[in-house]
RNA sequence: GUCCCCAUCGUCUAGUCAGGUCCAGGACACCGGCCUUUCACGCCGGCAACACCGGUUCAAAUCCGGUUGGGGACGCCA
């Protein structure tokens, strides 16, 4: 068997979006599984569109994803003279034909018979024009296209699909497409076949907006005499109204740099992308990338699309709730050895890093992350909702603060007096930290409760978290006693 | 308008090719309970779908036909 390639050929149109990111990940998927090689091509062809920057958001949302490549990135117009050269033997071949029909004339018609609600294909004007009459035209300067002949023949023109099935279609069907410009450069249709020829792909994998160009790229195989490759149309993904979902109508919530910088982890989104249109027959979801390489397969992609379930303004949900409780699920189970440099990247970038968590407290660092990642979602809850484990000027949320402090005016007095008691401790453990504030509450006689959620609030900020003893035992004595004594200010700043 | 594709819980999906084991399974979300000083996690439970109409068959989510609905394409974009 000779070897699979395949190829993720982006146009530089824009940043790379969760489309297009799936789309490479299946390709991606398909090489590793058969040991074969995945190439990049930048598809640069529309100069007016095409971008720099772009580019380097292609390549660096690649990167995040871990989406590798084996050879490339090549630019598709290092090989305009390859795509000339194929229009202009097709031309003589006689498989194409000059036009001389103005754009204006025809986007003219097309416009018209949009508006008639009637077929809006090209007429075929110049497919028959003599030699003598080119001849005219061209003496006289008019410019012109090249366009393939699509041949005359009865019957169906098809291929099969790994996903699809047999897809046919009339060859009365297909018009006569535009394949060289009148500037003398190659369009997509062609260009993407001849460089899918000279790259040897063997399989393509791309979306179901491309199944009519498949269609017309068919005959142009065949033209060009070259054997066709293996076609798999990935069903869509479309936004919750079902359509299809694009940079420019859906913005940055589709992105695949918004995920990076929302704080989620790389893999977990892998994880999510490919279960949008696939899935392995099993009741399987979380999968390691050798996992997933070796369950994926062609033929267990979906036929029908799927809906990216984001939701704007959503406070608890700012993208597809399954994305994210993925990502979860990520977060509080992957080796912490693993999460530890991604939490390091997050506090470097809110300068709360500190050199000392990859030396001596190396081992504190990661039992905190252990403790707290459980209640999670994504990476950028460590420096906000656990600002307060690695630093000392965090903010008290209101709701914790109004229901667990300022409702009892005592606190001013019974929080100095714990952390007078905590100061005192010769052993600051878990034993003894549960101790000293029950017996306090004893002797008040009030429920612990209050003691510990007011303890919770000033020490942490948070309403919620981990069992408050293992908190304090990880903040250790010193950083508990200040946090305690800060009670006065709260009060202080409230009643202002 | 023409051509192509698709159709199972709100969402992602299993089951469809090889009809019976499916009064349809899992996950997310949602709701309730347990656990808990808190909130999560975890565990237990609940809600919720075969688009419709015909046909074939002893038997249809599954096969066939039609209808409806949805999507895609129809560029000198890719």
């Amino acid at each position: 068997m000779t070897e699979t390639r395949l190829r993720f050929p982006p146009s530089p149109t824009g940043y790379l979006h969760i489309g297009g990111a799936r789309t490479a990940l299946y390709n991606w998927l398909y090489a590793k599984k058969t040991g074969g090689k995945l190439i990049l091509r930048i598809e640069d062809t529309d100069t007016e569109r095409s971008t720099d920057e772009s580019i380097q958001g292609i390549l660096e949302g690649l990167q995040w994803l871990g989406i590798t490549y084996d050879e490339g990135p090549y630019f598709q117009t290092d090989f305009t003279a390859e795509h000339v050269a194929a229009a202009q033997r097709l031309l003589a071949e006689g498989q194409a034909y000059k036009c001389f029909c103005t754009k204006e004339r025809l986007d003219a018609k097309r416009e018209a018979a949009l508006a008639a609600k009637q077929n809006l294909g090209y007429d075929r004007t110049c497919r028959n024009l003599t030699p003598e009459q080119v001849a005219e035209k061209e003496a006289a300067g008019l410019p012109f296209i090249i366009r393939f002949k699509v041949p005359d023949r009865e019957g169906m023109l098809g291929y099969d699909d790994k996903v699809l099935g047999r897809i046919e279609c009339n060859y009365k069907e297909v018009d006569d497409f535009v394949i060289l410009r009148s500037n003398g450069t190659a369009l997509y249709l062609l260009c993407n076949v001849v460089d899918d020829i000279r790259d040897r792909i063997s399989h393509i994998i791309r979306g179901q907006d491309h199944m009519t160009n498949t269609t017309r790229q068919v005959l142009l195989y065949e033209a060009l005499k070259a054997p066709l490759p293996v076609f798999a149309h990935i069903p869509l993904t479309l936004d919750t109204k079902k359509s299809k979902i694009s940079k420019r109508s859906h913005g940055e919530i589709v992105a695949v740099h918004f995920y990076r910088d929302h704080g989620f982890i790389p893999w977990a989104f892998n994880n999510f992308l490919v279960l949008l249109g696939w899935s392995p027959g099993t009741d399987q979801e979380i999968f390691s990338k050798e996992e997933l390489i070796k369950a994926f397969t062609l033929e267990r992609i979906n036929k029908s699309s799927s809906i990216f379930n984001f939701r704007r303004d959503d406070p608890k949900f700012f993208t597809d709730p399954k994305a994210i409780s993925i990502n979860e699920q990520y977060l509080r189970s992957m080796d912490i050895a693993e999460l530890a440099p991604m939490v390091q990247k997050e506090l470097e970038a809110e300068g709360l890093w500190d050199e000392a968590y990859t030396g001596d407290r190396q081992d504190w660092f990661l039992r905190t992350l252990g403790l707290i990642r459980d209640r999670f979602h994504t990476l950028k809850d460590f420096t906000s909702l656990g600002r307060a484990y690695f630093a000392d000027d965090f903010g008290i949320d209101d709701k914790p603060l109004q229901k667990n402090v300022l409702k009892y005016e005592e606190l001013k007095s019974w929080l100095p007096t714990l952390a007078n008691r905590y100061e005192q401790l010769e052993s600051f453990d878990l034993a003894e930290t549960e101790r000293v504030p029950r017996e306090l509450a004893e002797e008040l006689d009030i429920k612990p409760g209050i003691l510990i959620n007011a303890m919770r609030t000033l020490v942490t900020g948070q309403l919620a978290g981990p069992s408050m003893f293992d908190i304090l035992v990880l903040l250790g004595k010193e950083k508990v006693v200040q946090r305690l004594r800060r009670v006065d200010r709260l009060f202080a700043a409230a009643s202002r």
